[in-house]
DNA sequence: AGCACGCCGACT
DNA sequence: GTCGGCGTGCTC
């Protein structure tokens, strides 16, 4: 008799394993999602494995073995590959085994889609020459047997007289086709002539010849030109019928490396991220299935690609947060780049102009090869000066502008230069505050304070997406005024405009980017110089390249060194350099300017000397003797549950159950902030050996659902932030 | 995750 | 006497 086994939809850690069904139909088979009944429902699963069993055997176990209902796919959704990446990331992640599958798909095939309506469209198709009346019918007849077939609303706007004739006597016929993504991007590829530095020219060699089976880190500082790098692998790979997979930390962020590739490489490029809707998601995914693209531009989603036969996985900005998800499965990107380049036996290219410490601790140790791009293609760095927030502002100075940057704003709208101002705000909010008591209002969900929204006038939590009126007068001493102590974008600009009244200024942020397209729209009117000056957060600080501009302001620069997270440094100096990175590219010199309350800490100093290996160096002097990543790793429980007590009491319990070990340390439980009104607790360990972390927090995990505890268990085996 | 089963409080 | 609260347990 034929059983298969099949992961259930639920994607809970107690139906973390197959259920048995039995089945006639020949075609079941590995990965295809079935309807099956479980208990008195019936519901999607995903065909682990199948196997043959004779009945005897088949006695011996105690339950009652149900049928199949249906078979949702005639073929595999996830290939041999795709398929044991799965199980890899379950166990890596220690996730449930369904879940990482349905990660992997777009949710248009995800197991569990309800909703999975694929788009269809009607096409016309030729079908015989018998039939038609008259002269002009025949002649379209011609004309369609010659194509086979086209779109009917194509074909209808065509033939307007003719058409329906047609199909009502039988000689054309409509037919039901999926919807494609009709790669409309068939911009030729352009023939220009690209000269490549030396550097550039060095790095890809270096990459091409290195041993296959090594990652290469590409450090290229800002403006080294590794997109260009980026282009000419994916030619190389092209070349050799090869797919290449180039990852971007976020889509709407770096419109233009989509632009460029998209330029080179016309037609053959799918684009993949968050952003488009699942209908989009499904084609772009059908393209690469269906060996239609060679290259794919996608965030972190798409490295879960149905490549065929990969020649690159180039993950650009290497260090981003973003290549982390942070809800289960919390893989890493990185990781999931590593596993499928050892598959397909291709070159896996980390790069970054700030990369991370982990990765670049191993090119340095040689587990990674290390391939260098220290020159800027325009030749030179721009100057970077420091701003002492504290002395500027005891000379009466403005708190958010000091004179430095007013003048050398006031000078770039003179020689109508273009300018970035970044408001580095994280972990700054907007806040109101009452000026009498001092009142603030909190969210009543989480322990987190509301942040003003000025242009809808509201209170909003950025944490839960609580929504409040602004309260006419403070419900603690009832007087009326409030003071904003926002240290928002708004007000900065605000303030622009009040010392600038002609500057024209674009302002990107949170609320100005809510619609779809708002951040491409923007960038593309500062590109067309509607704009002089472009001011935001840190989303702009990142891959952008506008020749134009020649000063870029950081306020508030050591903002983010005042946290307690280990990592401070270290996102400190990536945002200062990165920022550093947007000035000056073009034929004209450009001038960084940073103010901070104190500038003598190493991520500002190393930032405005572009002295990366320097800021390496310190930092992993200071990790070392924290004992910190990457000398340890860390992994990370988090346990939440309406009730305090409960919460406190079960992290307790783990932490003794945990007991003393020498192999790692225990931390915590400490707690963190509360959100969506449940109080939350963490547990770290801290240890040397990943896998015996792995191990322990892997017993936890199943300890935790097995004796039913009450609270929920979240386990991170690479965090990265840490709130 | 869902849904049934089961054991205690407030109603016609 | 019953309706219904949601704690517990199970699903091939």
């Amino acid at each position: 008799m034929k059983i298969a086994h099949v992961y259930i939809e639920h994607s809970i850690k107690q139906l973390d394993c197959t259920f048995t069904y039995r089945y006639q139909e020949e075609h079941v088979q590995k990965g295809v999602r079935v309807r099956v009944p479980f208990g008195n429902q019936v519901v999607t699963g995903f065909v682990d494995h199948i196997e043959e069993i004779d009945d005897t055997s088949l006695q011996e176990v105690s339950y009652d073995i149900k049928d199949i209902y249906e078979v949702l796919d005639e073929e595999p959704l996830l290939n041999e590959e795709l398929f044991s990446l799965g199980h890899w990331m379950s166990e890596t992640c220690i996730a449930p085994t369904i879940r990482c599958f349905q990660t992997m798909l777009p949710s248009k095939l995800k197991p569990r889609s309800k909703r999975k309506a694929i788009l269809q469209e009607a096409w016309v198709k030729f079908v015989k020459y018998e039939g038609y009346t008259t002269k002009r019918q025949q002649e379209v007849l011609e004309e369609m047997a010659q194509r086979k077939s086209m779109l009917r609303k194509e074909f209808l706007q065509e033939y307007k007289s003719v058409g329906k004739k047609l199909i009502a006597c039988g000689c054309l016929e409509v037919v039901m086709k999926e919807k494609e993504a009709h790669s409309s991007f068939s911009i030729p590829s352009t023939k220009e002539c690209f000269t490549l530095s030396d550097e550039q020219q060095q790095a890809i060699q270096q990459i091409q010849e290195g041993d296959k089976h090594k990652v290469s880190l590409l450090h290229g500082v800002t403006g080294s030109g590794k997109t260009e790098v980026f282009l000419q692998l994916a030619k190389i790979a092209i070349q050799q019928k090869k797919q290449v997979l180039l990852l971007v930390p976020e889509i709407s962020l770096t419109p233009q490396i989509v632009k460029r590739v998209k330029e080179r490489f016309g037609s053959l490029v799918a684009i993949y991220h968050s952003g488009l809707n699942d209908q989009e998601k499904y084609e772009q995914y059908q393209l690469v299935k269906h060996h239609k693209v060679s290259i794919v531009v996608g965030t972190r989603s798409a490295i879960f690609m149905p490549f065929h036969k990969l020649g690159f996985i180039i993950l650009d900005e290497e260090h981003d947060h973003s290549y982390k998800q942070d809800v289960s499965p919390r893989y890493h990107c990185r990781d999931i780049a590593i596993f499928r380049g050892e598959y397909h036996q291709c070159k896996v290219v980390l790069a970054s102009a700030t990369p991370s410490l982990e990765t670049y601790a191993r090119a340095y140790k040689g587990v990674y090869q290390l391939v260098c791009m220290k020159q800027r293609i325009n030749g030179h760095f721009p100057n970077v000066h420091l701003v002492e927030m504290k002395k500027a502002m005891k000379k009466g100075e403005h708190y958010l502008l000091s004179d430095r940057l007013l003048s050398a704003i006031y000078d770039r709208l003179q020689r109508r230069e273009q300018m970035i101002l970044l408001l580095n705000r994280r972990g700054y909010t907007s806040i109101l505050r009452c000026v009498e008591c001092g009142y603030v209002t909190m969210c009543p969900q989480c322990d987190i304070a509301m942040s003003y929204h000025k242009t809808d006038n509201l209170l909003k939590c950025h944490t839960c997406g609580e929504v409040k009126q602004l309260p006419a007068h403070c419900p603690s001493c009832t007087k009326k005024k409030w003071a904003y102590l926002g240290l928002g974008t708004q007000k900065l600009e605000e303030l622009i405009k009040e010392k600038f009244p002609t500057a024209r200024v674009l302002r990107m942020d949170a609320d100005t980017t809510t619609r779809k397209d708002a951040h491409e729209q923007i960038f593309k009117r500062f590109q067309q110089q509607e704009a002089d000056l472009l001011l935001g957060t840190q989303m702009i600080a990142k891959g952008l390249d506008f020749e134009k501009v020649t000063l870029v302001g950081i306020i508030n620069g050591d903002a983010l060194l005042n946290r307690s997270d280990y990592r401070c440094a270290e996102v400190t100096y990536d945002l200062l350099a990165q920022a550093c990175g947007r000035s000056g590219r073009g034929k004209y010199k450009g001038e960084v300017i940073i103010q901070a309350y104190d500038i003598s800490h190493y991520a500002i100093t190393c930032a405005a000397q572009h002295e990366y290996l320097s800021f390496f160096q310190q930092e992993m002097q200071y990790r070392h003797l924290a004992s910190y990543p990457p000398y340890t790793y860390l992994v990370s429980m988090v346990l939440s549950h309406k009730e305090e007590s409960i919460v406190v009491e079960e992290a307790f319990q783990i932490k003794e159950k945990l007991g003393i070990h020498k192999e790692y340390r225990i931390l915590g439980p400490s707690s963190l902030l509360r959100i969506k009104n449940e109080y939350r607790y963490r547990i770290l360990l801290k240890g040397k050996q990943h896998s015996l972390l792995k191990d322990v927090v892997k017993e936890v995990y199943k300890w935790h659902y097995e004796t039913k505890q009450k609270s929920r268990l979240e386990v991170d085996l690479q965090p990265i932030i840490l709130d």
